[in-house]
DNA sequence: ATCGTTTAAACATGAAATATGTTAAAAACC
DNA sequence: GGTTTTTAACATATTTCATGTTTAAACGAT
């Protein structure tokens, strides 16, 4: 099970580079039968992150368009483990604490489990169902519109609880972070309610592994100089890292 | 693992009427091993069922105090089954449904699944969860503290929703339907949430499985008059569906 | 303290669910 | 038309989960 993952992954990450891959290719590759791999692309392509054709699969990533959520899921886990850890370290008990829709953000809510007196407020259902249960944790759901696949909470539902709750701590995911246009998203939706958290909170951290250091997504969230801290990891791509230090901006490297 | 639930459920129920359990009668009447059983009460304590003693297990149930949902879940499963096929199919394409916490508004939730061009509103997580990658629904979740175990949302960010929302049609779980004492619930806060969904509603549609008839739970959610339909199966008490037909209400048996 | 009972932990077994492989017929491509 | 790819159905393997067994430790009562 965790074998089927980790080969649908590496199919994509194949593709990114390939454009291109075919099934006689793979089954050599990974050593299982072309029905497993036909098996593979069948579910990659009704999560519409790769095209099927004949005797293979296509990359069908144009634009800028994000892989569905549990594909990013287990991608760079031990980075996201060591980012979420030093962040859920920064939060104190006691606190009131946004934790926002995406993976590393989720990683985060997985570290703060079984901490105490805490208040959480997310707009992700992947969160609150992960906290559901926690009987120390006050846990509050923005409401919203869900958005297919991400299960975030979007639309003025969403938007509107920032003027009445006015956290501690935002927990932020991003689809990019550049010096130039700042922190960004994929989805427009998103990142208004982002927006808004931001100016609703005391402080803002950002969680990003590398991979969206340097790189710019669709939607504007904030500029540079509206997040206190960012965290990431060391393979990050320095003079970003460095420039972005110069911008009132604390950056740790996990 | 259909077994488990069962035996569990059962053990709860023979709690209701004895008091108290021990595991060497509970290992003969189920024909398992004693460490099955040590298992099976070990699990309903954590969840705060029952009461681990020394050799078996006693009741804890004070009040008016509601199973824990994975144990009411598969309680009754083929009423709740008739019952919640009724109420989808008194849903009409295109409708704006409320879709309450309980156990039987998660089975109608289940029967609206491949339906189109529904807009869904939802308190239960459980229900947001169940039908979050659904693409064919519009499916917003109202905000609010998360309740545990029960996994509702409740407080006022979730009835404050029906101050903006006039949904066509709202699928309401109870905790008791009687007489003299209406509709009510086991939870104040639910109850809460339940009374301003079916003001703002255009009709309002209970279901109730024939053990909630003629039972009165803590707080009050609604007369009778301001129910439109009560969907139960045709077990329930006949006296009291009689009288409740004569308020106004019309009462469908599955 | 001491005896019998109950529990907890570790490992073994069994059954159900899931993933993978194989085969043969159907469909698509050239 | 002939080759390759796909689909579907079934067989096999793997994993997971519930259950059972055993043993040593913990507990309660005397």
């Amino acid at each position: 099970m965790k074998y089927v993952k980790n080969r649908q992954k590496e199919i994509v990450e194949l593709l990114n580079q390939t454009e291109k891959v075919l099934i006689s290719d793979l089954s050599e590759q990974f050593n299982v039968s072309e029905m497993t791999l036909r098996r593979d692309l069948e579910a990659l392509a009704q999560k519409g992150v790769i095209k099927r054709i004949r005797g293979g699969a296509v990359k069908v990533n144009q634009g800028s368009f994000e892989l569905p959520f549990e594909i990013r899921y287990d991608k760079n886990h031990d980075v996201k483990d060591r980012i979420s850890e030093i962040a859920a370290n920064m939060i104190k008990d006691g606190e009131t604490v946004v934790i926002d829709t995406g993976t590393t953000a989720l990683a985060v809510a997985e570290k703060l489990k079984e901490r105490n007196n805490l208040t959480i407020v997310t707009s992700s259902l992947r969160v609150a169902w992960l906290l559901a249960d926690c009987p120390n944790i006050n846990l509050i759901v923005t409401g919203g519109v869900v958005r297919n696949g991400e299960r975030s909470l979007i639309g003025e539902l969403t938007e509107d609880v920032y003027d009445v709750f006015f956290p501690d701590t935002f927990i932020c995911g991003v689809g990019g972070v550049d010096i130039t246009s700042g922190f960004t998203d994929f989805n427009l939706d998103d990142a208004r309610v982002k927006k808004k958290a931001i100016q609703a909170s005391q402080r803002t951290i950002v969680v990003a592994d590398n991979s969206k250091i340097g790189k710019t997504a669709f939607a504007k969230i904030a500029h540079l100089e509206e997040v206190d801290t960012l965290i990431t990891n060391k393979i990050a791509n320095t003079d970003v890292i460095n420039q972005l230090k110069k911008n009132d901006l604390t950056v740790v490297l996990a």
